[in-house]
DNA sequence: ATACGTTTTTGAAATCGTTACAAAATTAAT
DNA sequence: ATTAATTTTGTAACGATTTCAAAAACGTAT
């Protein structure tokens, strides 16, 4: 798995340090949509010396190279996927927990004098079985 | 147009007091889905008095009455419109101005063992004409 | 390999939107 | 008019993120 970090890094034309491909890797492992401050804590342990600062730089830089996709989906606090194909999200507005969906089709090719688009988000907001069965 | 902020506010369960209309006539005669800051600082000239943890605990309170809509498309700063009518929005990403969209529709019936669906947004981003026109 | 310049990482401090809290002011009820 | 309940206010706290400059790691040319 470290090897498709570093090819995902790369390809997206950024320099593979130790610290990126701890990150990158963790995000194409983990498809939990995980936030900076989870990322810390569970790297933190084989890399002792990590710095949030890292994280935050890191995930930026892999953004900004549409390596990896920044969800705003909680007003909280940012959460990363790794996984740049298109599809939309799901957030349990009781337990946090987001989940993968199928792409709801968004017409982005509105014209329009006003404005030019370019990114199209859909998000989705409810209550996931767990919560539900715990009546919250 | 006070009465119509008033109608809003009552409709809706909530008391009608001197800032809670202030702040709900405002924002159903500025289309320009406002921050927190725009409305303190447009409304503390008519009303010296006026505390922006007022503007906070009142745009809470209508948003969780459904008086009134918060936009999580700006990761920086909520954004918030008074008109509930279902509608989609658009941010230029260069000078952060959001317009209203015809609402797309998006299936929010999708059956699932996982979660069930009460809400769904669509953020649309790009740039706007002036900015093109500016080529930022 | 070594020295030098560049890139990356790090930790501390600053920033900024938002929330918590308790006192003061206003409003409603008896 | 008193008392209780609600609302407003200002200050302080909070937490996610950014800024910044120094330290560390890396790449390259000699």
């Amino acid at each position: 798995m470290t090897k498709e970090a570093i090819d995902r890094l790369v390809s997206h034309n950024i320099r593979p340090s130790a610290q990126r491909i701890s990150i990158m890797e963790y995000l194409l492992t983990h498809r939990t949509h995980p936030t900076v401050d989870t990322i810390y804590n569970d790297l933190v342990c084989k890399m002792p010396t990590l710095s949030k600062t890292t994280i935050y730089n890191t995930l930026k830089l892999l953004e900004e190279h549409d390596a990896i996709i920044e969800l705003t989906i909680d007003k909280k606090t940012a959460h990363y996927d790794g996984m740049t194909a298109p599809h939309s999200h799901f957030m349990c507005k009781s337990c946090g927990k987001i989940i993968d969906m199928p792409l709801q089709k968004v017409d982005q090719n509105q014209t329009s004098h006003d404005f030019t688009i370019d990114e199209a988000e859909v998000y989705y907001k409810g209550y996931c079985c767990d919560c539900m069965a715990k009546r919250c």
